[in-house]
RNA sequence: GGAGAGGUGGGUGAGUGGCUGAAACCAACAGUUUGCUAAACUGUCGUACGGGUUAAACUGUACCGGGGGUUCGAAUCCCCCCCUCUCCGCCA
């Protein structure tokens, strides 16, 4: 969520910012927002006079009936109940007001970074890092939908039977290679300085709204309605919400976390053709990497989460590409976001790996995360995020890049985590 | 799930209707003193939204788990909800 002062006083840089997105709302919003808030603050300034002259009153009568004046205590009595009446209604109007001017807020994007290119779709983003040779394989190759039947390591079949599509079941050596890479990934954030978590994977809405999942993209999630929380749908929810309503201290900075968890997603209505084995699921396995830093630091942070994801995806001998996304296939929440794609050689086809992003200022405040400057004032803070990395799309890369007549060749970073070298 | 006890500022903890945004202590921060460290002393020390200012100073309102109510006036009284602790039940 923007904030409201920032919009008030760069109306026009914003609005032009959010251009780049293709939001045509924008100007129209914005507009909205400034008139609502106009209109807060006036409300808000005419409903304070009424309540500081009503607490002055209220002390005049307790002072009167002190000294026994029990008659010019009711006189003043009865001035009260006209403030109480007005400031009842000028209340209820306030808080309309702000409701309203919430729902605007909540409608209105992150104003994209300036070095985030315009663009129409996801075709516009820009690749900027290429890593490995394309591997070739021969015309036997096979999509890893097929290899995972060939080895018996992963069964939608199974899956589907005891909870739908899209909750795959690993077994043997596909279980073996997910636990692999979920190690492999944790450890090495742990040697980058990452703490590692491990949080609930259910949260209740307040989460929700706090990174920005609720109210907009509710249908996202699984919702438990009895209990009313939700599944998560990535481990950002529960570990940047570990920050919500908390002023950190300089030193307690920058924060550093990582977490693995299973995600969880409805994705309703986007199952088709490309989305076929493990290239879309319902649950799935990823480890995530949260920041959490000083809004002059947040874009240095930003490359150097890039860099230690690249680094694995090198450590894992799969060829990569960096992509700058470009206005119109930004997250709503995000500033500037860098995809990471790596090459399913089987398939043809790029595959979205990673998603590091700079929310900047947009969740820190919906969160309320600040810290205290040196100056002793609080300031937001920034947050960042990035998949290190989301597992099934790494499982289908490995498995369709390194297959051989002999079986399929586990990436030597993997082997100690394995403890087998090939799935045959 | 049942019964009881609680939830006050970063922490401990006082406060049962007005003089309380909240004592005291601890922690933290700044300073003084001191070869250094420690100790001592002095000061600062909640948040949000307004007004005001170039910026401050200054100033208004709200907030003592959350929401509602009683009252001229609520941390304090009443109701609902949430959470924590103890005991019981159930249980990986």
């Amino acid at each position: 969520m923007l904030q409201i002062n920032v919009i008030r006083e760069e109306r026009k840089e914003i609005i032009a910012s959010l251009q780049k997105r293709n939001f045509k709302e924008a100007e129209e919003l914005i507009d909205k927002a400034i008139d609502l808030d106009k209109s807060r603050r006036e409300k808000q300034l005419k409903n304070d006079d009424i309540l500081a002259e009503s607490n002055r009153l209220a002390k005049e009568i307790g002072a009167l009936m002190k000294e026994g004046k029990k008659k010019e205590a009711e006189e003043v009595k009865v001035r009260t109940a006209a403030l109480k009446k007005t400031s009842a209604d000028l209340s209820a109007e306030l808080e309309a007001v702000e409701q309203e001017l919430k729902k605007v807020l909540y409608l209105i994007p992150n104003v994209p970074h300036e070095s985030v290119p315009k663009g129409k779709g996801a075709d516009d983003n820009i690749s900027v890092h290429e890593h490995g040779s394309l591997p070739v394989l021969g015309e036997e190759a096979q999509p890893h939908w097929d290899l995972i039947k060939k080895y018996d390591i992963i069964d939608f079949d199974l899956g589907n039977k005891i909870s739908g599509a899209g909750f795959p079941v690993y077994k043997g050596k596909g279980a073996r290679l997910q636990r692999a890479l979920i190690n492999f990934f944790l450890d090495k954030a742990i040697e980058q300085g990452y703490l590692e978590i491990q949080p609930p994977i259910v949260v209740n809405e307040a989460s929700g709204y706090g990174t920005g999942q609720l109210p907009d993209k509710e249908g996202q999630m699984y919702h438990m309605t009895l209990d009313n929380l939700y599944m998560i749908p990535t481990a950002e929810v529960p570990i940047t919400n570990l920050y919500r309503d908390v002023i950190l201290t300089e030193s307690e900075l920058p924060i550093k976390n990582v977490g693995y968890t299973p995600c969880f997603r409805r994705e309703a209505g986007s199952w088709g053709a490309h989305v076929r084995g493990l290239n879309r699921l319902h649950q799935f396995d990823k480890v995530e990497i949260v920041r959490i830093a000083k809004p002059e630091n947040s874009y240095a942070t930003l490359e150097e989460m890039c860099n230690y994801v690249q680094g694995l995806l090198e450590q894992l001998e799969l060829p990569y590409r960096k992509l700058l996304l470009c206005g119109a296939d930004l997250g709503f929440n995000s500033a500037l976001t860098y995809d990471m794609e790596v090459y399913a050689g089987a398939q043809k086809r790029w595959l979205e790996v990673s998603s590091i992003s700079n929310f900047e200022t947009f969740q820190a405040n919906r969160l309320k995360l600040r810290y205290k400057n040196k100056e002793g004032k609080t300031q937001l803070l920034h947050t960042l995020n990035g998949s290190a990395l989301a597992l099934p799309r790494i499982v289908a890369a490995i498995l369709e890049n390194n297959q051989t007549s002999n079986g399929i060749n586990i990436p030597k970073a993997l082997w100690e985590y394995t403890g087998f070298k090939i799935i045959n």
